[in-house]
DNA sequence: AATGAATGAGAGTTCATTCAT
DNA sequence: AATGAATGAACTCTCATTCAT
């Protein structure tokens, strides 16, 4: 079930209407303003950040980009289909190919923690943007949020199931998820005291204890 | 050490500047502001909302608002300064007199998790829009924050030396309440499946097994 | 029940929403506004005119003219509004006290002739530019251009009950009506070969003949 | 001298420029372009038409249809440019052959009132958009009308030197021409009381009153 | 002869902030 | 201390037209 969630994937993608035709090239073009965008909105902002300097950025006129999106709102929504995509596929190659729970469940965190923290102006990005997308958009990331839990949710509860874990695998599952975004949330935070393995050993650790696992290396 | 943090309170808050002198009245005014600007800045989100409708829902002309604050961002951080102010009080309560570390413990996380549930909006506001203020404000509102991670903190340092808890207390603190605002950033998620008391027991329980206290009701 | 429709009259006027309150700065504005709007679109056109050539005209700033308007389709029914209401009044003080059928109608049509004449820009531009205001004004300024007609149609009714006039009293008004926009419809073609006076003569001739009143001077 | 003006005819034609040499295949592609933006204009009026919806519309490439026109303006010009033809070459066709100048002018006018309503929304668009012609364009569309007028004025004139009319040739040939259009710009006026035969007829009659020929069916 | 991606000037509109009263 | 009209910079978005291919 969850498994079907997962693989069901792409199904919610939003189209982004262009006025290109040439499908190779708006995938390209896309690509370019993806970046160029997530450079933009990161230092300034969503808000801030405008249309024009996107353009710039991206080494498009503000007609040439307005030729692959349709409003502002697409530019972030882009952004966040591209992030989304990369993080769920890295979080699939993290996990392939390994069986028990709890060893699942700790390369799952662990890659969680890892891209988190490549991206965690990204994830700072799409936590606080989100709510500027509209309705349709907003629906298509949530739903592929909630199949990166469900990621998470699957492990919990094939490993509850052989007794492994304890609690409620929906409830853990949302739980280390936002766990983990922490890194991107609260590093003005962490990051003073803490080094990153630190931080990445520590959090694991509770997690894992959280789900009721031993931890050996526990004083 | 934490202690100084937790008391140290006030210490960073940044002054608004009025035009108007008689304190008493600023201060009347900046809780009318707050109410009416929470209530604005939630409906709309704070970039949509204009300094006119909070005017206007507090009953103030538009001179007359800015006769207590100097710029719409300054509103931001009214709001922030009293929010945060809220919530550590609502904390200090929560654990005053309690001195067993895991009791001390569970009744701050469930203090946490009760006024999260409380003020959602608010902080999920908060934790959209603390970027949009300038460094001072922000500075100052991160420092309150710190100071509520404290409150956990010194518990956990205290339960540690008592040999109570596992892991690093410092980290331990921020995660804990980190998880807490699960409530308020994750609730579409959380509430489709299951109920208020649900999420907090389960949360409690996840907690108390991450720090490495045995938690009876596990099956 | 056509003086109805005439007296029914600013019962379906459009109120224009204004974020200035005082109703008599609105009412003076309005009036600058529409005199300074009439000009520009007459010279430029509707399309081709802009809102900042019309905050111009009326020595206001940009932010200013939109305080007292929401969108550039509103100066256009402020206009047409203004311009319809000036219409009618004048219609109605030139048949006030006539009772003779034929005379009155004369007194009409020459009415008509006269301030067609004396607002044929303005009346071009409301036959070229209706089409341009979006349902509710239109419909509100069709609404008065009925009650126009209705002036036309309820002589026509009166002298047709008394025997004076041939034809469908509906559809001999409509003609009437709009026979006499031809000065501002086609002032290009009349102007070249006669004076105000005669293509004035010369239609009013014509309709009478037209409906029936037999015409003194004809050869 | 009607009759030169009426043969005059094609004289006053605007060239429109082409990149394409091939006169055959110009002329074919005008025609499409004609029909495309006849509905495109009629639909989203003159303004709101965009270039690239009247290439779609006749299946052209957006390039491909700028080599058949050098402006926007250009389509225009070209779809007034077939329509007076075919309004002239009706009008034409329906007095071929009649000598007695009361039924010729009676065939005129109701061919008039049939081609009228027939092509009501081109002639409704020609009234509202021949302004956004440049003068060159303009200048070349009027004369065509006047043509047209031209038809009127000729047949008046001959039955006024027979003494069949009364009242002015020239006025009462604009004012015939004129009040035919009343059927595109005023139907939503018309339409709502009376069929289009009863229209027609009432026109028929009010205009032959109004050139002192006495009407059979008078009451 | 045909294609369609690219350009960029310019449009309407908003809103934080000021200041005369 | 209070009012609210006025300002104008800055924003997003459109579209006629060009030109390399």
């Amino acid at each position: 079930m969850i498994a079907r969630a997962a693989a069901r994937g792409p199904s919610k993608r939003r189209a982004i209407a262009t006025v290109v035709q040439d499908k190779d090239l708006v995938a390209q073009r896309h690509d370019e303003i993806f970046r160029a965008a997530s450079r933009v909105f990161i230092s300034r902002g969503y808000h801030a950040a405008t249309v024009r300097a996107i353009a710039r950025e991206a080494h498009l006129s503000l007609g040439g980009l307005y030729a692959y999106i349709r409003t502002k709102e697409d530019i972030l929504y882009l952004v966040f289909d591209r992030l989304t995509t990369t993080l769920r596929d890295a979080m699939r190659r993290a996990i392939e190919g390994i069986d028990d729970p709890a060893e699942r469940i700790r390369a799952a965190i662990h890659a969680d923690l890892k891209t988190t923290e490549a991206y965690q102006d990204e994830i700072l990005l799409m936590y606080q943007e989100t709510k500027s997308l509209d309705r349709a958009s907003r629906r298509a990331v949530l739903s592929r949020e909630a199949d990166y839990v469900g990621f998470f949710e699957e492990i919990l509860r094939d490993g509850y199931a052989r007794g492994v874990f304890k609690g409620d695998p929906r409830l853990a599952a949302d739980a280390i998820a936002y766990l983990c975004s922490i890194i991107a949330l609260r590093r003005w935070s962490l990051k003073s005291r803490l080094s990153p393995d630190e931080v990445r050993e520590g959090l694991v650790a509770f997690i894992l204890r959280g789900l009721g696992v031993p931890v050996e290396d526990d004083r």
